[in-house]
RNA sequence: GGAGCUUUAGCCAAGCGGUAAGGCAAGGGACUGCAACUCCCUGAUCCCCGGUUCGAAUCCGGGAGGCUCCUCCA
């Protein structure tokens, strides 16, 4: 397939770096607060991107972190009067809830920056030795002139960068490109190091926690394009300095999401927080996967009102043609017809080509389309039993999965009693079991 | 100042050199015991100006908008 690389600024062919194993790592929160939807994009991006290679017969192994350690985690425990580790599992916790309810997958592997510490401290004395780290005061900063290809992956020059009036300047600093590995610090939880009590940098916790999980390079490296500079690009330096290898294969970032025109924050007061959603978490998973990961969205609630109607089709559609399979005992899983397949084939086609999830939600409406025209027609079981199959996979991959039940005898015979009313146009017997029914989640 | 992205019907949005997917909204029809759903029909020459080509929304050059990043930030 082909996927957008960061670091070389092009579309590329994905090939793992191992047959049949792809290793993602990408960046998670700093967990201080509730997450809003631009932060659940890449949540639901990377599940997305692993299902689908999943179904491609790949064994994904994907890793994310928990910044559980930080300046706003301290912040935050003041403000609510409980310790920081306190802080760190409540919104880890509030954030895993957030996953699950977008469908995801809550399976990764989830590191947390203060249960590497050991390893950290093991880096950083690394690149010391290398002589790409100095300590300064009990900080310890990170040499930037001591690899070359600073800049690779943000399309950055050094000399550029120091020239911009915007990089901060600091006597403790041999330059000022250069970047912290450990800070000195004597609040809340601190560490002990060969420099002194302090905490570790943020740029060096995800180096360290994909060279422990995946000891050496791994196939893709995501998280928001914000993170592309610094963030990133000092991770790569970093690993080039230690390791000499730029940690990751691909880079893969999506875009963010805006309220309307606007960057969504707190400031601002627009934001929108994933567990405030008021609709089917899928159908904001609809919404995201309905643009290209790598353009920016203008959420507005009118937009999500709209996917949320989309979502409400496709559910009652899918709904009626498992019913329908149901009652007739027509379920097939080795049906296939042409359009099914045909159907099937374009949504490959979409996710082959730079997971292009737009086209992809295009085939599941093509599907649907074609569920509703037999069903009202010719009600061909062959037929609805593929398209069902095909139906259930694409969804699955987007992570819509719609999931019912077979009926028990029971209801079964409520179904037919149902049908039988409405046939000798008994309508008040029908209505009654119409409610029957549809109390026991059947869409009729 | 630097880097990147972007401009397609009322709105959202695909398209990656061969003659404009899809969705929403709107209008017209059909189906229907009621309700909900569903089905059919109706719309754009692609920001502007040049160029390359048999042929461009698609490639190149110029111009004009919009956005993002360069600072903690998913």
């Amino acid at each position: 397939m082909k996927l957008y690389n960061t670091y070389t600024n092009k579309i590329e062919e994905f090939k793992p770096l191992k047959e049949g194993v792809v290793t993602i790592y990408y960046c998670g929160p700093t967990v201080y607060n509730y997450i809003h939807i631009g932060n659940a994009r890449p949540i639901v991006f990377f599940d997305t991107l692993k299902k689908y290679l999943e179904f491609k017969g790949l064994k994904v192994i994907m890793a994310s972190n928990f910044t559980d350690l930080n300046e706003k985690i301290l912040n935050q425990s003041k403000i609510e009067g409980i310790s920081e580790m306190e802080v760190a599992d409540k919104y880890i916790e509030a954030y895993l809830d957030n996953v699950r309810a977008v469908n995801a997958d809550d399976s990764y592997i989830k590191p947390r920056v203060t249960e590497c510490i050991p390893e950290i401290i093991e880096f950083i004395q690394g690149l010391i030795d290398k002589g790409s780290a100095y300590e300064s005061n009990a900080d310890v900063y990170f040499r930037v002139s001591s690899v070359k290809n600073y800049g690779a992956l943000s399309n950055r020059k050094t000399d550029e960068l120091i020239q911009g009036a915007r990089v901060e300047v600091s006597d403790l600093k041999e330059s000022g490109l250069d970047f912290a590995l450990w800070k000195k610090f004597d609040e809340g939880i601190v560490y002990d190091s060969p420099w002194g009590k302090g905490r570790p940098g943020w740029h060096t916790e995800c180096c360290v926690m994909i060279n422990n999980i995946f000891k050496g390079l791994i196939d893709i490296h995501g998280g928001g394009s914000d993170l592309v500079f610094p963030h990133h690009e000092n991770e790569i330096a970093q690993n080039e300095a230690l390791h000499h290898n730029r940690l990751a294969n691909f880079w893969v970032h999506n875009a963010r999401i805006n309220f309307g025109d606007e960057k969504m924050s707190k400031s601002l007061g627009n934001v929108v927080w994933v567990k405030d959603l008021t609709c089917d978490p899928r159908a904001y998973r609809l919404l995201v996967l309905s643009y290209p990961y790598r353009n920016i969205i203008s959420y507005t609630d009118e937009l999500q009102l709209q996917f949320s109607k989309e979502f409400e089709k496709i559910r009652q559609s899918y709904t009626k043609l498992f019913y329908f399979l149901d009652v007739n005992d027509a379920f097939n899983k080795d049906s296939k017809t042409g359009i099914s397949s045909s159907i099937l084939d374009k949504f490959i086609e979409a996710n082959e080509n730079d997971m292009n999830t737009p086209n992809g939600v295009t085939a599941i409406y093509e599907a649907l389309k074609n569920v509703n025209q037999i069903l009202r027609s010719t009600k061909d079981k062959e037929s609805l039993s593929s398209l069902y199959n095909v139906l259930t996979v694409m969804l699955h991959v987007y992570g819509l999965d719609i999931n019912l039940e077979r009926m028990g005898s029971e209801t079964r015979l409520e179904y037919d009693a149902w049908v039988n009313a409405r046939s000798t146009k008994d309508f008040e017997k029908a209505d009654y079991y119409r409610k029957v029914l549809t109390d026991k989640g059947i869409e009729l």
